[in-house]
RNA sequence: GGACCUUUAGCUCAGUUGGUUAGAGCGUUUCCUUGACAUGGAAAAGGUCACUGGUUCGAGUCCAGUAAGGUCCA
């Protein structure tokens, strides 16, 4: 067997294991009969993406699930892949293209999305590499993206069937543009942010009155020109005679508009009069509807004013334009006043531009499933953890709007709509709807839009199973995975993504035949659903996982997001040569805490590496330690111990490991991993290293008690890196090798985790819960023994002999552990007195009245001010207890475990501080 | 405007169904290179649990309100 060298090296490690794991197809997720399937989809990440610290997160919790259901022993499947991110992708290949001085135009849509394609063989995808460095255990052969051909089709097949099944339109509407990526936008792409503008009182002359005004507040002068009438509230009683005459358009065309009355209107913002702009505003295009005004545009899509602006305004862009508007209203006279006014202005979330209301054609989905989606997760079926994500989920739900689904773009899929030539597109009757297109095709032109990147990874937790392809889903494991376990995400996507991943799986995968119709969809074949809803069974049968983990998002140490911008953010894979993958897991994972925000800390990693080389060094000494035993099974260390030859750190050291092991089933069941890393590193840490360790030094001495020792130390060994190995696989697969758990060419993964019951079945473990007591007062012993030592400043000295004045059960549990206290205070001797000797200095215990014997005397002053003060903190808590206990209330009311405990605290308090007392006394003899 | 989250040691956070003297890591101070580890060991200092009420024998924990910070929706 190999040696152990003095501290851990990642680099070669995480390398080796990396490639064998790989060799041995260790991640290949295999549908088996007979074993629990577990299935993570990960979220796809962006194709331009490179690894954030989000990632790192997010990635490591999934790769700790699936690491864990392995050793678990379920057939376990985690499937990469990455989404194709239209407009991203589109923006980062012109921007190349620019360099060259060239657009998308120059190569025209067939050779630019060759650009593309050349783009993201080169360049994309990278993030999956940086994956592999962190450790990540997916299935590579199983990568999927979203631009692939078959799940191209899939996405293709979704749109026509929806479009069969009668949920999507086209339609001239509002929508979200964005003037940089010139696309429309879904709401979700929006983000609201406040801005400090201006807001323009402007005046508009009544016709057939001079001097008779009325007067709108409005934040968007340049759009006056596009003003078809002027809206004031029906019950207004400023308006009630203006209501039907008719206004001058103070800029831009000349014309007269009519003053018209709407319930919309708000009577007290402003003067209770308002613009209407159909052509720009989304309120103003509803009331336009209503009265049947024309919309009139006035910017070009890229955000510059057009001809309809009229020639002062035409030509500049909409920001420069808004300036020229209020000069030429302020010489006009018709501008009143202008006020800082600060309000929500809609960005693209891509862009970073304000975006604009604008009237176009697109196509739109109403979605389907709404209901069953919001019973999936109101009723349990989906889990959220945590679980207030749920309202956040169901308040979406409840004020669903129809999605926008198309985008101007030419990356991205093509919607399957072909338009017969030369006819009207508006109707339907001339439209060819299919995912391979019409026969004729010379006869008809493809709609030029494509589909929004989300309406393809809608489907990815059953696109990426192969369906609908019958063929495909068998080699897959479809009916084997599917609904998958769990999905971990961040709640920024949870309309984005989650929800519309639920409603797409209830429509489209199939469950039970209770849901058919015995119509069949003409284009798939699929069954047509019942109309009505689903069933519960149904439901269960459908939804795309059970699970869902939001993870929290990582912040700098200050609070603030991470980001390109402020430069906050450090580079993962800088963190990973630095501190190790396993280091940088653990350190990220112990600051987690469930559903709440991180803030990123560096000294965190590191102490994640400082664990992995305490880790390392506590094998070594299990090494250093003795023989090899036979370490092959569970089994095989259990038949080297000898329980008759345990000792109470034996017992206290097992309990502890189950306890352990308990505490991280319960973290895994309740997604609490940064609590299951804390449990373990408490327990190695502290329990394990600081104590068992230190006395396993003495033990080893002894010949009598070695083999048990060492085996002992085996068997913690070995269940700690099973319980360890999900968050840092590469260290414990290194250390199970070198020690013997595994034969040469299997892995840590081969063996399946016991549970704390299973353990110490197997373990023969019965455990003395008064040995284990005994452990902590033994503990309290030998701290309270260190610190005398290290008040008298003779800490390093080891030839220092103690008195103890104790009691019979004290010096029974003290006598047969002397030499490891001994060896643990570094002292020469404790001798059982009558008293403590005259002038010494000493501490009460648990084990006894300790004094510390030495040539010179304490400082008598020192050591009065020292006793004199635990005696003042005791008395408190002495009060305390008894104020509790003569309180008649508490003592009738208070359950008798909790009453017992009161009695025995204060009777062990009196005890010690008549002890201190005395010790007081002696002192000022 | 609606909903949600957070507020505990200098910093970052735990604190499970209310029940001994509120914990951890980092940082700080002192001591220690003893044959696993200085990426380490030992000891210590450090908290009126944001505030105000209420429920209770008992509140960091439950309820109501207030304040500050944050997030989402409109």
């Amino acid at each position: 067997m190999a040696e152990i060298s003095k501290s851990y090296d990642p680099r070669e490690i995480e390398k080796k294991w990396y490639a064998a794991w790989l060799q041995a197809g260790c991640f290949a997720g295999r549908a088996q009969a007979g074993r629990e399937p577990y299935c993570i989809m990960i979220p796809p990440p962006n194709v331009t993406g490179v690894l954030t610290m989000g990632h790192v997160l997010n990635n490591s919790i999934q790769d700790i699930l699936i690491r864990r259901a392995r050793l678990e022993g379920k057939a376990a499947l985690w499937l990469p892949g990455t989404d194709h991110a239209g407009i991203a992708t589109q923006t980062v290949v012109e921007r190349e293209l620019r360099k060259q001085k060239k657009t998308r135009h120059d190569f025209g849509r067939e050779k630019f999305i060759e650009k593309v394609w050349e783009w993201r063989h080169e360049k994309g995808g990278i993030i999956l590499e940086q994956l592999r460095r962190l450790g990540a255990s997916c299935d590579w052969n199983r990568t999927a993206f979203t631009m692939d051909p078959a799940y191209s089709e899939r996405v293709l097949h979704v749109f026509v069937e929806l479009f069969h099944r009668g949920y999507i339109y086209r339609g001239k509407r509002m929508v979200n543009w964005c003037p940089a990526s010139l696309t429309a936008l879904s709401d979700e792409e929006v983000i609201m942010k406040p801005v400090n503008g201006t807001l323009y009182r402007v005046r508009y002359e009544v016709v057939g009155q001079p001097g008779q005004y009325i007067e709108v507040k409005t934040t968007r002068p340049e759009t006056i020109p596009g003003d078809v009438a002027i809206a004031v509230h029906p019950d207004d009683p400023r308006y009630t005679r203006l209501v039907g005459q008719k206004v001058r358009r103070p800029l831009g065309p000349a014309a007269e508009l009519p003053i018209i009355a709407d319930a919309a209107v708000d009577k007290e913002f402003g003067s209770g009069a308002l613009k209407i702009t159909p052509a720009h505003d989304k309120v103003d295009y509803e009331i336009g509807l209503r009265h049947r005004l024309p919309a009139i545009d006035v910017l070009h899509p890229n955000g510059v004013l057009n001809d309809l602006a009229g020639p002062e305004l035409a030509g500049s862009d909409r920001f420069a334009g808004r300036k020229r508007a209020a000069e030429i209203l302020r010489d006009r006279e018709a501008l009143v006043a202008e006020e800082p006014y600060a309000n929500n202005v809609g960005y693209s979330e891509r862009a970073d531009v304000p975006i604009e209301p604008r009237l176009t054609e697109q196509w739109w989905l109403r979605y389907p499933r709404v209901e069953e989606a919001t019973a999936a997760v109101r009723d349990g079926h989906i889990q959220f953890h945590p679980e207030r994500w749920t309202k956040v989920y169901l308040h979406w739900l409840e004020n669903i709007q129809d999605w926008c689904i198309s985008r101007q773009l030419w990356w991205g899929h093509r919607i399957p709509v072909w338009y017969s030539k030369g006819s009207d597109r508006s109707d339907p009757k001339n439209w060819h709807v299919s995912v391979r297109g019409p026969a004729d095709a010379e006869n008809w032109e493809q709609e030029e839009d494509v589909l929004d990147t989300w309406a393809s990874s809608w489907l990815w937790p059953f696109a990426t199973l192969g369906w609908p392809d019958q063929a495909a889903m068998k080699q897959a494991g479809f009916d084997f995975f599917y609904p998958t376990t769990t999905l971990v995400t961040g709640p920024d996507i949870i309309f984005f993504w989650v929800a519309r991943m639920i409603m797409a799986g209830l429509e489209f995968v199939e469950g039970g035949a209770a849901a058919n119709s015995g119509i069949r969809y003409p284009e798939s074949g699929i069954p047509m659903p019942k109309p009505g809803g689903l069933t519960a069974e149904q439901i269960r049968q459908r939804i795309p996982f059970k699970h869902v983990y939001f993870t929290g998002i990582i912040r700098d140490h200050l609070g603030r997001k991470m980001s390109k911008s402020l430069g906050n953010s450090p580079d993962p894979l800088d963190l990973i040569d630095r501190y190790g993958a396993d280091g940088l897991r653990f350190g990220i994972i112990s600051i987690a805490p469930q559903g709440q925000d991180i803030r990123f800390q560096e000294e965190r990693i590191e102490g994640g590496k400082n664990f992995c080389n305490k880790l390392w060094n506590a094998c070594r000494f299990r090494q250093m330690s003795g023989e090899a035993g036979d370490n092959t099974s569970l089994a095989a260390i259990a038949a080297r111990i000898d329980v008759a030859k345990f000792d109470a750190d034996d017992h206290a050291i097992l309990d502890r490991l189950l306890a352990t092991t308990r505490e991280v089933d319960r973290c895994f069941a309740e997604f609490e991993f940064s609590a299951a890393v804390q449990a373990l590193y408490g327990f190695f840490w502290n329990d394990f290293c600081d104590w068992y360790v230190e006395v396993s030094k003495a033990k080893l001495q002894a010949p009598d008690t070695k083999g048990t020792c060492l085996a002992v130390q085996d068997l913690v060994l070995r269940q700690t890196l099973l319980l360890l190995h999900p968050f840092i696989p590469f260290i414990t697969e290194e250390l199970w090798a070198l020690l013997g758990y595994g034969a040469a060419g299997t892995f840590i993964e081969d063996v399946r985790i016991e549970n704390a019951s299973d353990l110490a079945n197997l373990g023969k473990l019965e455990l003395d819960p008064k040995q284990v007591a005994a452990v902590q007062s033994l503990k309290a012993f030998v701290s309270q023994a260190r610190a005398l030592k290290a008040e008298r400043g003779v800490a390093s000295r080891k030839d220092v002999s103690f008195a103890n004045v104790a009691s019979t059960t004290a010096q029974s549990i003290l006598e047969p552990n002397l030499d490891k206290v001994l060896r643990l205070v570094g002292a020469k001797e404790v001798r059982f007195v009558n008293s403590t000797p005259e002038g010494s200095s000493a501490v009460v215990t648990p084990l006894g009245t300790l004094a510390l014997d030495l040539a010179s005397a304490a400082d008598p002053a020192a050591e009065k001010l020292r006793l004199t003060k635990e005696l003042e903190a005791l008395a408190k808590h002495i009060a305390g207890t008894e104020a509790r206990l003569s309180n008649p209330s508490f003592v009738s009311k208070a359950p008798p475990a909790v009453l017992e405990g009161a009695k025995k605290q204060l009777a062990d308090q009196q005890a010690k501080r008549a002890e201190l007392e005395r010790l007081l006394a002696a002192l000022t003899r």
